[in-house]
DNA sequence: GTCCTACCCATAGACAAACTATATATAGGC
DNA sequence: GCCTATATATAGTTTGTCTATGGGTAGGAC
């Protein structure tokens, strides 16, 4: 980790799945979701978001459509499943717990 | 991630410089610290484990040196170099970024 | 009318980190 | 003599992210 990384690994398909929590979105709009909300920190670059889309897409937890956007593109539209809004909960959970524990392992007290 | 992970990838070189900043530890005994004071959440694999020093050592932010245990067992102790030191600050900085960053992304309400 | 920028999708290949599996070895308890 | 916990290490696989590249369109500037 000498370098900055774009963003923490593993965390990206959690990321993009709550994106689409607000409502369906099309890759380029995730991407700039993302890195609106996250002040710039998080940058999803295109060589990781299109993969990561292809995995959601092949777990079943979002679906795809074409259609047209409010600049008269056309774009892919991912929309949430019922079980990728279970797994997000999964993740959330995970990665809570994971923050946590981590946490406790940077504490400088310990009182064992 | 349909499988929990060991860890939080690429927190692992920053779990083990913070752990030797309380003395320094053999590989045996980094894992079990991080392993123990996560409550078992996080565990650290030999595989993962033995590469992760010797990155650590290649890079100057650690040193080795054969010693004999409280157990009568030869190991080799690391200890926390100064470069050490300061890469661990550099990391733990960006690592609190990161997850602000990830916060704002998971939040649900959004003013904007 | 052509150039440029922002928008949009996608993949191949490189790279790095973490995992599984395996190998070796010893102290001490049973 | 066997088993468990302690202790190190590497080979090989997998996975995720990145870099680099390719394609293509709408709309404004010039």
């Amino acid at each position: 980790m000498a370098k900055k990384p774009d963003l923490l690994p593993g965390t990206l398909d959690m990321l993009i799945l709550k994106t689409l929590t607000r409502a369906p979105l099309h890759g380029y709009g995730i991407a700039l979701s993302i890195k609106r909300l996250s002040d710039d920190v998080l940058t999803v670059e295109e060589g990781s978001l299109y993969p990561a889309l292809q995995r959601l897409l092949l777990q079943g937890w979002v679906k795809a459509e074409w259609k047209m956007t409010e600049t008269n593109r056309r774009a892919r539209f991912y929309k949430l499943t019922a079980a990728g809004r279970k797994q997000l909960g999964v993740e959330l959970s995970q990665f809570d717990q994971m923050i946590a524990a981590i946490g406790r392992v940077l504490k400088d007290a310990q009182e064992a």
